[in-house]
This record gives structure tokens, C-alpha cells and sequence, in this order.
DNA sequence: TAGATTGTTAATCGATTAACAATC
DNA sequence: TAGATTGTTAATCGATTAACAATC
């Protein structure tokens, strides 16, 4: 098995995924690692030791061979495996998630969507049912859904978690303005957008 | 002026606040370093040594004051002062966005709507009107707003970029699954969700 | 007072950066 | 070959953690 990679390191990633996508589109068969580093605005000796890290390696003088980068980068980023998950929360910002087809590149197929509103209940969104959310234990156990994303307000957050993870969830996307609580053995990612503005606007003020 | 904090306790700070302010909902007159540790799983001398940055202060034995504190937190991270900002795009994520009154807690103030859709000019979202975005360029210019929210489809957003700041605008929090290039000036946060799906899903899978 | 918690200095750890060797 | 770029080792830097003193 893989040497378990720095957190800073998984997290760019995904990144130069992105990157390497747009230059392999746009018929690019080598990208240099100083290329990259620019686009990011980190350093190149950075880039190649995060590329080192996934046992990845480019020819001297030439860089990366995008097509082949690109597919070892979903390798190991396991992107081509589709993740099922449950959305819970058909508001705007679910409508949008459960819209969104760009997630099925990174690994994410939502399969179903749950709210408490009983208008909601039946529709259609693309080819994703919407359910009440008191069918959410047995959609969770017939499908053997591991991952939810939440988008409900703040309030239902905590109690949505605790109900999905009694029902054997591993994994919470969260994007309600909440911060929720797990056992450890739970991975959770609180998706703070209030959070990340504060972090923008200190920079935009104090050139942080 | 403030020494410069280190990006990763400025990351920090808001989670703090926003633990701080669901004490002060609930009545709880002091919070204690550890609380706030085991919420957010960060060592609890890390907590300490980020509101030590901050120049605030509690009392040993009892804790941290948390209407003190929190005000405290308001005026470091500047979250009283609103910050106008116009948003681009007006999908369901922008919607979303702009319908969302959490933000005003944290600084930020939506205060027009634009899209390129003729069927959606002139809507009022909230108290928000949607203009073309060929009225972008005047309008930033009328209001003087430095902060742009990018909601729109990734092929628009470097384009959407270049305009905005052509016509002055300094930070750019951007939701389009693109990543955006700016001047060194600029602030720029690039909100990339898929990439944040990776970091999870990699998490649950190999227990990084 | 004793004990719990804060505040702070010192030690550790690990990420980033610099230097340079390898190579196409 | 010369030069550009990768790959890797060593040095630096800074964030985190540990230890402990201060204090209510």
C-alpha cells in the first residue's frame, strides 16, 4: 500500500488534476512543473514533490506527459470509481449540487436527493428522484450509501448526521452553516462558505 | 498594526467564532480552550496560542469570556463592517448564494444580482435586483465595489475575471469549477467543490 | 489552599524551499 | 554537446505540540 500522503499535499491534488485536465482538452502532450507551480502559486520543487510522492515521474527537460499524468492522477485519486451518495436538502444550493454533472469526473454520483417538504417529494431533478427524508434509513441501507451531503439550514444539521450515521454513513459533506459533530471513526468536511469569505476578505484588508 | 497572522490560524479564527457564538446563543457565559479543540479536533494549546495571536485573553480556572470574546473575534476579523459585493450568475447556486442571510453575520453584503439570461433581468431576489452583466462594468464603477462572487459556468469565469478587474474590482471568490488566473494584487479564492469531494472521499477510503 | 485552566517558552515535527545532481 | 527540466538530498522555516509556570 501507498506511504500515506502530507494533508497539505492531498489537498493540491485534485488541483493539479484540474490543470492537467485543461492542458490534455486543449491537445497539450507535456506540462513543466514550473507551469503548474504559476498557476497555483506554489512553489515548482513543491509540485514535483507532491508528484514524486504518488510515484509519478516526467522526462527531463521535456516535464509531464499530460495523458498519462492525467490517468495516473485519477489512479490514485480513485476518480473513475463512481462514489454513490445522498443529497439531503432540496434548496437552492442542493438544486444546484445535484445539477452540477462536473462532480462525476472527481468521482461523485449522486444517486438520490431527500427533503422534508412535501411538494418536493417525488420530483424529478435530471434523472435523481427526490424522497422524504423519512425513507432515508432504508434508501441508505438498500443502496449501501456510504457518503451524504448535507445542504439544510444549521438547525436540522446535527440531527440529519446523527440519523445518517446510525444508518452506517462513513462520510458527510457538509454545506449547512454549521459546524457538525462525529464519532472519529467518521470523516466529516464541514464546508464553511462564511468561513472561507472571512479568510478572503482579512486577505483583501490587511494584504494578509 | 497587527503583526501578520499565520494563514493557518486565520483559517481558524472564524470556525472559533462561529463555536463562540452558538455558546452565546445557548447563554454559556465562558468556553474553555479544550471545548473549542475537541469541536473543531485541533490541539487545545493551538487554540491558546491563535487567540494569544489575537491579543485576547481569558481567565485561568474559568475560561474565555464568550460575549467578550466573540466581540473580540467581530472586530479582528472585521465582521461588522459590511462589505458590499455583486454576484455573478444567477443559477441555483448563485441563488443560493444570494438568498442565504448568514453572510451578513460574517461581513459580506450581496447587494446586486447579474447574469447574461434576459429572462432573469430585472428579478428581485430578496431586496436584490439581477442586472445584465453588460452593466457590470458601470455599476462597480457607481458603487465602488471591490468584491465579486463568481457563480457562473467555468468556460465564463476567466473571462468574468478579466472584466471585473479590469474595471477595479480586488478579491474574487470564485464558486466556477474553473481555476481563475489574476494579477499578484488580486485576491483570488478559487471555492473549488469538486476538489474538496476528493479530499473527503480520499479520506474515507484510505483512512488518510 | 488546592486544583483547574490559561499563558508562554522550549522542543519537536514536518512542510517548504534551496541547492544541485541526474538526464533527456 | 549544451541547456533545460526533472528528481532528490540537505537546509530552512514555521507550525504544532509538549512542558511547565502563572494565576484565579
Amino acid at each position: 500500500m501507498q506511504k500515506k500522503l502530507s494533508a497539505p499535499t492531498l489537498r493540491r491534488l485534485p488541483r493539479y488534476y484540474r490543470i492537467i485536465c485543461e492542458y490534455f482538452d486543449r491537445g497539450e502532450k507535456y506540462i513543466r512543473s514550473c507551469e503548474i507551480a504559476h498557476k497555483l502559486d506554489v512553489d515548482e520543487t513543491q509540485v514535483r514533490k507532491d508528484i514524486a510522492a504518488i510515484n509519478y515521474s516526467g522526462k527531463p527537460k521535456i516535464g509531464f506527459n499530460t495523458g498519462e499524468f492525467k490517468t495516473h492522477l485519477e489512479k490514485f485519486l480513485n476518480l473513475t470509481e463512481a462514489k454513490k451518495a445522498f443529497l439531503i436538502g432540496v434548496g437552492n444550493l442542493g438544486l444546484a449540487l445535484a445539477k452540477y454533472n462536473g462532480f462525476s469526473n472527481y468521482g461523485l454520483d449522486i444517486v438520490a436527493l431527500f427533503d422534508n417538504d412535501p411538494q418536493k417529494i417525488g420530483l424529478k431533478i435530471g434523472d435523481k428522484e427526490v424522497f422524504h427524508v423519512c425513507q432515508l434509513p432504508e434508501k441508505i441501507r438498500q443502496e449501501a450509501i456510504k457518503i451524504v451531503v448535507l445542504a439544510i439550514p444549521g438547525e436540522q444539521a446535527q440531527k440529519m448526521t446523527d440519523l445518517a450515521i446510525k444508518c452506517g454513513i462513513k462520510a458527510i459533506w457538509n454545506f449547512a452553516p454549521t459546524n457538525i459533530e462525529v464519532p472519529k471513526e467518521v470523516i466529516v468536511s464541514n464546508q464553511d462558505l462564511a468561513a472561507d469569505f472571512v479568510v478572503l476578505s482579512m486577505k483583501l484588508n490587511d494584504s494578509y
